[in-house]
DNA sequence: TTCTACGTGCGAACGGCGTTCGTGTCAAGT
DNA sequence: ACTTGACACGAACGCCGTTCGCACGTAGAA
């Protein structure tokens, strides 16, 4: 021990002066992945940064976990269960299916770019099945039939998981908030503008429309049409009682 | 010289056998990286694979793309390209669109998953933009007003998006063609009607209406809910003429 | 108490990724 | 013939997901 001051000899010091916080289980991962991607967004999301985050390695997070995929499968679960269950004995179950729409895409927003783990894939995590259970007692409920009340659910969920994922890239991509996404579409809209005019007509005279409306007046305007198209599929027979309240 | 037959020294041989095939350009990139993805899927697509097809090293393909992003950006350009565009001369506006929407779910799902890359992305290639023009025709000469086209036309795309991105994972997951998706489907259904009766009543009286349908007829399902839609938005001070030709 | 056997946590390594840097190569201009 | 410029690209950097095998802690046997 010639040279001065050795701090700590290199071998016996690598102990875990934090230690584990945690004696490391399957919810505790899922919590740190969740904060993780709150803060990071999904990409930045890794195996290394999880286990960094609880002060161990990679390596310990497949036991829980058969590999990433079956994690995000899980995380995407655990925020599904957040999604308030729509109720069959609501009186009025148009407004009711919409209002669970609307509170299905909040959550997921709530959780940046997670909602990109749900698409192409149907969901089956225990939470996804009792949301879709819910949401298919209220539209039988209304007397849609089977075929239609199928379709229509899977359609609505493609709906608002496109949308919030889109809102979630835009949002990403003006790199703000909600509020901060105004700069990224007027450029959009004078790009559009500033289209050679005669090849584009419609588009240079829309540009203004095409950025028009905050993502929750789109989205709204795409459930409402979906959501009212399905009502006219409940009790065919009654039809001529031309039901055409909502929809502007 | 001693040792017998020096086959070549292991200097000056390396050079390309085969050699470029083609001088190199955008062009033949983008051509060579769709056949890759139509081969092997989108995520098997890496430079280094698509320089390696092209008899070169990736750092090439740097002089024609800024990076990954924008190679894809164009390529998915140039299947946008393949779409017929709609005519706003069609006699029928409400057929010619539905057409349209085919039209383009078809293109999309000819290249495997390529069309995961259009999520969340505004389009902004030059064939994107002719496609959004010709279709904003149509719908503002059908007498939609600029907002709910500009809102339609957004829906449509996202909803054909997301449509053929679905279709693509199911028939990757099911690792085979259209057809060979039934085995897939129908473990889905017996899973579902394989659950708890007392808890999931909907679910598993429905099981067999959730697989129903083929993709092509679940998807003019959702094209029809959403055109019919806003064909009510047409000229809503006749809409006593009571349009409600095609749903069901 | 001591020794052995076992299960498990995890460091290190593997192969692959997107991207960058600096050099090699060759054609056109002088 | 020489210079100059642009293009091509091998090698390397720092990530990634995943695997392998060792070291360690504990429990059971002697």
């Amino acid at each position: 021990m010639p040279s001065a001051a050795i701090p700590a000899p290199p071998w016996r010091a690598p102990k875990k002066p934090p230690a584990a916080r945690q004696p490391l289980s399957a919810g505790a991962v899922l919590s740190t992945a969740l904060r993780l991607v709150d803060r990071d967004g999904l990409d930045a999301l890794s195996m290394r940064r999880v286990a960094q985050e609880l002060g161990t390695g990679a390596a310990s997070l497949y036991a829980y976990f058969a590999n990433k995929d079956e994690l995000l499968e899980q995380l995407l679960d655990r925020v599904i269960g957040d999604i308030p269950l729509p109720s069959d004995a609501a009186p009025d179950w148009i407004a009711e299916v919409k209002r669970s729409c609307y509170a299905s895409r909040d959550v997921f927003c709530a959780h940046r770019d997670l909602v990109k783990v749900a698409r192409g894939s149907i969901p089956i995590g225990p939470n996804s099945l009792r949301y879709t259970e819910a949401m298919l007692a209220v539209l039988r409920g209304a007397g849609i039939p089977d075929r239609i009340a199928a379709w229509g659910m899977d359609q609505l969920s493609m709906v608002i998981v496109a949308d919030a994922a889109e809102s979630a890239a835009h949002a990403e991509r003006g790199h703000g908030a909600e509020a901060d996404s105004a700069p990224y579409l007027n450029q959009i809209r004078d790009y559009l503008a500033a289209l050679p005019i005669d090849e584009f007509p419609n588009l240079v005279a829309m540009a203004p429309a095409m950025v028009e409306g905050s993502g929750d007046e789109r989205f709204s305007f795409a459930i409402d049409l979906m959501v009212d198209g399905l009502a006219r599929h409940a009790r065919t027979d009654l039809r001529d009682y031309a039901h055409d309240g909502g929809a502007e």
